[in-house]
DNA sequence: TTCAATACATAGGAATGCTAGGTATAACTT
DNA sequence: AAGTTATACCTAGCATTCCTATGTATTGAA
């Protein structure tokens, strides 16, 4: 499973894991890791800047935090326009799995 | 269903068609178009570059044929290394596949 | 003969994810 | 107290990929 393969659904990925729950970065990157059954264990260098992206498109808001314990984390939320987006990709994922099935499932 | 999604899955692609039958560019195209549902309709800057990085890496290879009407024609054909990686291509498929579902398969 | 379809090719651009490096705080070890 | 590890954030620049746009050539139909 090469990192290429990742390209354009890594927003759908974060839209999703941020649609279950409000969460920072570094959360983000652990809950992908575990949600994914291992699957996917996604460096920061990926994460921090796709989630700035995001923020610039308006589909997710942040805000800081400072816990208990702990230095401060800046939590990510989806916006209206993100959870609308969030449906749309999902919708995008299910045609493109779909398509690709049908090219790859055929075994020669 | 952005374009972006492709990336790092062409290459699956045109091997797993090519693993069917042995075809050349244009026909490659028609066949990703037709098998894939209408799913995939693929530009020919990105299908021809494509079979070259193939063949260049081994995994294909071609000949010209002068069919009795018709402009010459280069037919793709996989080698064995070509088949080789279609089936690890194949299972990375399957796992990254299986990974975004997971991801993206539970609505909040 | 003009147009469309077939058939190949490539240069350059746009976008994306990763590598590698950096900063800072807190907790745990020795 | 000092050093190490884990947490937590950030960014510049790179490599790769697919697409847009453009060009060439052949064939058959209007």
């Amino acid at each position: 499973m090469t990192s290429e393969m990742l390209k354009g659904h890594l927003d759908a990925i974060l839209l999703a894991v941020l649609g279950a729950e409000a969460l920072h970065g570094y959360a983000i990157i652990e809950a992908i890791r575990t949600r994914s059954g291992g699957h996917f264990d996604l460096p920061e260098g990926t994460v921090y800047p796709a989630l700035h992206r995001l923020e610039q498109a308006g589909l997710l808001a942040s805000h800081w935090v400072q816990p208990d314990s702990g230095r401060k984390r800046r939590v990510y939320q989806l916006t209206d326009r993100g959870r609308g987006s969030l449906v749309e990709r999902r919708d995008g994922w299910s045609r493109f799995a779909e398509g690709v099935e049908r090219l790859l499932g055929a075994p020669a």
